[in-house]
DNA sequence: AAGCCGAGTGAACAAACGTGCAAGGAGGGG
DNA sequence: CCCCTCCTTGCACGTTTGTTCACTCGGCTT
């Protein structure tokens, strides 16, 4: 970038702040800021869109503390965790609701990290539609490490989750860190080894001090099956077992019973994704889910204690809450 | 209110803040909005209107901390304090520059108070034009007390000042405390003797703990006087103790020089404002300032560090700036 | 030097929005 | 029981806003 350019861009922002600063503060028309501005009415309704999209303009909606949604109430107290119910109408498709959860967390996000965090974060459908609308918030010293390998026996996966980590980077201004491992490894040996390896080891280490984790929920018998069941990351056999052990779900590759437990789950030797325990020391732990085939995965996630704050969608939340 | 209004309010908060996630979070069109609570889009339009108007619905400007504008950059290397300039055409009226620098102080003065803090708030046009736009944000604990009297010869002034403090009360839900005293004493003699009486001492005792302190600032000999000076608090001998003084300004009725001294002005003595010394023991103090005229006033106030905050509009901070 | 490319602009159109108005309805008083 | 009042609603209209398109203008390539 030239310096020529770089000063446009400045000068960009400062007129997209004055812009936001006139219509969002002095309630002027754009109009009447095109004219201060000796611009067109549509540059100012861009600049505006511009300072919207980067976060200059930054809208939070504050719920007076005596006016959660009775949902969420009825959450916090059956769990314990803090809960953001999205508003989303019972007739939506799965990937209305899926799509419409994503864009509410990709603008509550800013809220949850700061300059000088770590924050870790899956992969799959979910994690995706986030990062196509996340807005952008400027830190320093802020890291973003991927939470579990996305090779699978066809593709290094690379590049499909290094654009969704990418995309996050890019909006927090935060350095990235990529995880270049397979989802699974065909045998718990290498993985073993490989975990020895100081670089492999460097990445876990700071897992251990994310401070922030956001993740999906994998659901494998559900009738939407998530990205990594659908991706052939798993064979016939992995099935099986899973079923056999009754496994009804999975964060970042580590699979768990509907009673949260873990042991005994043979995949989970070959899964990429941190251990419960170092994820549940984790002092912020956002999980995302849409539509009620995951409600099970959820249960058991809850179980798990995997959980503090919790973003899913309305039928969602009231089938959690509903006495079955 | 009846219980029956009062679960009609919780209803409409309740569908505010619902529209509001829908509008902002998720980008519907009021249209969509409408269909999906079963009202008319007038009706969204309405809530959205109540939503932002009562502050369930906050819009922030965050300036990157590289990009504050030149001006506030060279103001707050200057003078060490924070400004904040408001963008105004320099064609504007002194009536437009006044309320559109109001309505920007209204907007933001909820970022500077909380719960459990005791704000000062002086009086005057510019205190009253806030007053009338300030954004409502609910804390609790929160205290607003007068900072100067406000009777005169002919009034109590209790009305004015009172309709002005009870506004930011009511925006905030703090609790507000008057000062029931005239501006001005006839006698020194009689200050002394209330200031000594509980119920005043009570008063400024809380006046020397509060976290913020928000004032305009009065300039006895511009052009375009302010309220203390309009309203016949003032008589013609005390202006020309003033002038004899080499007065410039004023902040809550006490005056000071362009030196930003105030020994030896005779008029201090029947003042009811805060001492200087007091009031720059309060952490933030934020003051109010637009139009040329009172450049002289504001000078001086910079010279007495009775600022922290400068909110100005944009071509008196340029002629601040602009060496004489 | 001509020409190509991409970013950015304003005009024009279409979509979305705010608001005055008349109608409807609930609550309170006569 | 009726009426009056005040508040809310939806409609219709005019205004405001988003977006498409054709165009311009630097910068870079051939």
């Amino acid at each position: 970038m030239s310096l020529v350019d770089e000063s446009a861009q400045s000068d960009r922002v400062r007129d997209a702040l004055t812009a936001a600063h006139l219509y969002y503060m002095q309630d002027l028309t754009m109009d009447a800021i095109a004219h201060e501005l000796h611009t067109s009415r549509s540059s100012v309704s861009r600049l505006l869109s511009h300072a919207r999209a980067t976060g200059l303009v930054d809208i939070q909606i504050r719920s007076p503390l005596d006016a959660p949604s009775r949902l969420e109430l009825l959450i916090q107290e059956r769990f314990q965790i803090t809960a953001h119910v999205v508003p989303v109408p019972d007739h939506a498709s799965d990937v209305d609701r899926l799509e419409r959860v994503a864009l509410s967390v990709a603008r509550i996000l800013g809220q949850f990290f700061d300059s000088n965090m770590v924050m870790g974060i899956a992969w799959g459908s979910t994690m995706n539609a986030i990062s196509r609308h996340v807005t952008p918030k400027q830190t320093h010293g802020s890291q973003i490490i991927q939470l579990n390998g996305a090779g699978n026996m066809r593709t290094t996966g690379l590049s499909y989750a290094s654009e969704i980590l990418g995309r996050f980077g890019y909006a927090f201004g935060a350095h990235v860190h990529q995880f270049p491992v397979p989802a699974f490894f065909d045998s718990p040996a290498t993985k073993q080894a490989l975990w020895r390896e100081r670089s492999v080891s460097r990445l876990l280490e700071m897992q251990a001090r994310m401070d922030v984790a956001l993740f999906g929920l994998g659901s494998p018998f559900s009738e939407v099956p998530s990205h990594v069941y659908a991706g052939g990351y798993l064979e016939e056999a992995d099935y099986a077992s899973l079923s056999r052990s009754e496994v009804v779900g999975d964060v970042a590759t580590i699979f768990f019973r509907a009673d949260g437990s873990t042991d005994g789950i043979p995949l989970n030797t070959r899964g990429t994704g941190p251990d419960f325990d170092v994820l549940r020391r984790t002092p912020r732990r956002l999980c995302v889910v849409s539509g009620t085939a995951k409600l099970p995965s959820l249960r058991g996630a809850l179980k798990a204690d995997l959980i503090t704050d919790l973003f899913v969608d309305e039928s969602t939340a009231r089938a959690l809450v509903a006495t079955i």
